[in-house]
DNA sequence: CAGAAAAATGAACAATGTTCAAAATAATAG
DNA sequence: CTATTATTTTGAACATTGTTCATTTTTCTG
């Protein structure tokens, strides 16, 4: 056999965004460092800068993992679901249910970039249009003459207005949205995006 | 004399802070630390230990001043101007201008708790009212007949949601929106939301 | 199987936050 | 003002972390 090297490349990297994902599920970035995760993981602490160039490449990758879980997850939410408002709607709350499900992961996504020292690579940024591929459609749809680059900036804005309402509320701030609130202002909200729209 | 201790305690607490803003104003929280921090004050390493119980302690210190400033730069944008939705356009203008002209202390503001493994303490996050304080005349203005507890929410959720915009599109992310877009956007996003109320 | 290429290893280094015994300074008493 | 006591400042030492690299082990090739 000929693909053992690249076999256990693979395997090594995977172990340790395993690894690493489950850390930070359970304590958040705060409790990921070199030596715990490569003991996690089953490999010698140097083997960490085999499979990735150091441990903001690793957090990037895990990240780029979560980043797929939540597009799917969005997609799903808005699966079958064709009326422009509804579907706002339930992308909406499929957002929130990831974002509460899989809280360190979500925040080890947005708020890494901001405080660690690296610039994000193109890819990862790129990647990032999934969290607004699946608002394009109903947002067009309810507004039928707004020319394109207008559309896609409209779309940016509503979601991360949807992100900040999320994002304060979880962080448990003293200004967010009190949890068990969450999801109906979150309806709310869209309900009041929506009434005013070409207004 | 009898109260030079307590003076150069507050002088140490004083140019500690100054110096952490300094470095964080060059080039964020990553580069603040505590053997160049104190070196900028002109103090011992262990000294900071004496003004701070760690640099948690200080960073949030550092943060509130941050967010005193904030709370008179968001004050004074709102100074004069008496129309409700008027008066929300300019509290989010000003909000977006301190957060621009402001980028690397906002960001310490608003994403360092997330990150950090300590809890933010009572009195800081109480302090942080004044980010919502000025919105709830103008909200209230405009839905006169809400009961005060969903008024207090739907300050929130506005707040949040202006912060979100405001918060991606200065990251420079994908999923922002375009800088020099933003103020525009912001605006239109308040006009939208004001011509939703009582839908 | 022997030799070459690649990868895995973990000891060693550098940078960081924090502590603490010793030195310096300030307050108080005579 | 001086001596004594209380407090604060100091920076060397320690603990924890990310990262490197000479050595060992594994994998590939002829």
């Amino acid at each position: 056999m000929s693909g053992k090297r690249e076999a256990n490349r693979e395997q090594l990297h995977d172990k340790l965004l395993n690894a690493a994902t489950l850390r930070v599920e359970g304590g958040g970035l705060k409790d990921l460092n070199a030596r715990t995760l490569t003991s996690d993981a089953g490999c010698a602490l140097g083997s960490l800068y085999t499979a990735f160039s150091d441990i903001d490449d690793l957090i990037i990758h895990m990240n780029s993992r979560t980043l797929k879980r939540l597009g799917e997850a969005i997609e799903a939410a808005g699966q079958g679901v064709d009326d422009p408002i509804d579907r706002l709607k339930a992308l909406a709350k499929g957002y929130l249910r990831f974002a509460a499900d899989n809280h360190a992961l979500w925040v080890a996504l947005f708020d890494y970039a901001a405080l660690a020292g690296t610039v994000i690579p193109q890819w990862h940024q790129e990647e990032q249009e999934v969290l607004v591929r699946h608002i394009v459609g109903p947002v067009s749809a309810l507004n039928p003459d707004m020319d394109n680059d207008a559309m896609m900036i409209r779309v940016r804005t509503l979601f991360s207005a949807v992100h900040g309402i999320v994002s304060l509320s979880l962080d448990q701030r003293f200004i967010g949205v009190p949890q068990d609130q969450l999801e109906t202002e979150l309806i709310g909200f869209i309900d009041q995006m929506v009434a005013g729209l070409g207004g």
